[in-house]
DNA sequence: TTATATTGTTTCGAGTCGATACTAATTTAT
DNA sequence: ATAAATTAGTATCGACTCGAAACAATATAA
């Protein structure tokens, strides 16, 4: 049976697509938007080169080269790691910060207009339901909020929360950000 | 409002990713794999340079570039057009049709193994109107199934059915493939 | 019949992307 | 403590993407 029979498929096809061709706004390509927009989400364990590889499912290489290509224009910076001197903490330069308002993707709600609330919440409900099983099925990383990850923990004696895996405490902003970590709580 | 906090666009860029990045299988590219799945269900108004320029949301020559690559390895075929020297019939390869068994897309089916039917259908249906809500808010094609467009006809003097628009016999097959023009009864 | 529009190709330059090979820092095993 | 394995990241290569711009040929309209 032709993948474009199944209705689901089909549209996903036309979705992704589009989504892909309207990425190329303000002189930057679609996975130079993904990238920025995942460094301002990201917590401070996940917005590295390796983070990012998760996060696309590409190879270190390739995300060497777009990060290259965004640090260029300014866009993104590189500051050493406290703890570990192989690794790098990328972050969203000011200019970076403000190019995020001019997101293309933005443009997306506009296909909502004729959702009443509920309509709305069931999309988004099953839609995520269905990204949940396909991110497990296929091992991939959710990158969930921290503060709902099975390894979140709220700490009395170091700091506000607690992360059980990176044996880190953690902010407040922290426990808001997503990570690279993520798991469900199952 | 920052693009990432609200949650349908952010399932949307995931899913978008997620089908990008997958859609690497067998040697082809992305764009090779979503050239190949319109061909299959063109009909022959349809499965043309410009055709594809206008689902793919893309410029002439980069069309031109991917179908010639295309071409190159043996999977589609070009064809002089009948009525116009101008225009160019594109058409899948015995080659071409083959590989759209290893369609990779087609793992995406796995992410409704948790659903019922129920569920099923109502994420398509509400994925189907979202979809149907972005392309006419932002004038883009549908590329619906001919038999359901507006200038469908059933015809008793040429052919089993017509074409209101281009004004052309349709066969039984033709029908059921899609079209450039489609238009929304409405 | 002469504009004008449409269909498609070519060339250019920046960037994507996987593969491969590489360096440096860290962890693990001994 | 040190050798081996692992992990983080970079550099280079080749095929391809993609928009922009310039171009050719055919078709349509004034």
């Amino acid at each position: 049976m032709h993948v474009m029979d199944m209705p689901l498929l089909s549209l996903l096809e036309r979705l992704a697509r589009l989504v892909h061709s309207e990425s190329h706004a303000a002189g930057l390509k679609p996975v130079q938007w993904d990238i920025l927009r995942f460094l301002a989400q990201a917590n401070r364990f996940s917005r590295t080169p390796s983070g990012l590889t998760a996060y696309l499912g590409q190879t270190k290489g390739t995300v060497s080269q777009s990060l290259k290509a965004l640090e260029d224009k300014g866009l993104v910076e590189k500051h050493p790691q406290p703890g570990d001197k192989r690794g790098v903490d990328v972050r969203l330069s000011t200019a970076g910060r403000a190019m995020l308002t001019q997101d293309p993707l933005a443009a997306f709600m506009g296909g909502l207009d004729g959702f009443g609330l509920e309509d709305r919440q069931t999309l988004e409900a099953l839609l995520s339901r269905y990204l949940t099983g396909l991110l497990t099925a296929r091992q991939g990383r959710m990158f969930g909020e921290c503060r709902q990850c099975r390894f979140f923990q709220a700490s009395a004696s170091q700091g506000p929360y607690f992360c059980g895996l990176l044996k880190q405490a953690l902010s407040e902003e922290d426990s808001r950000d997503r990570c690279v970590e993520f798991e469900l709580i199952c």
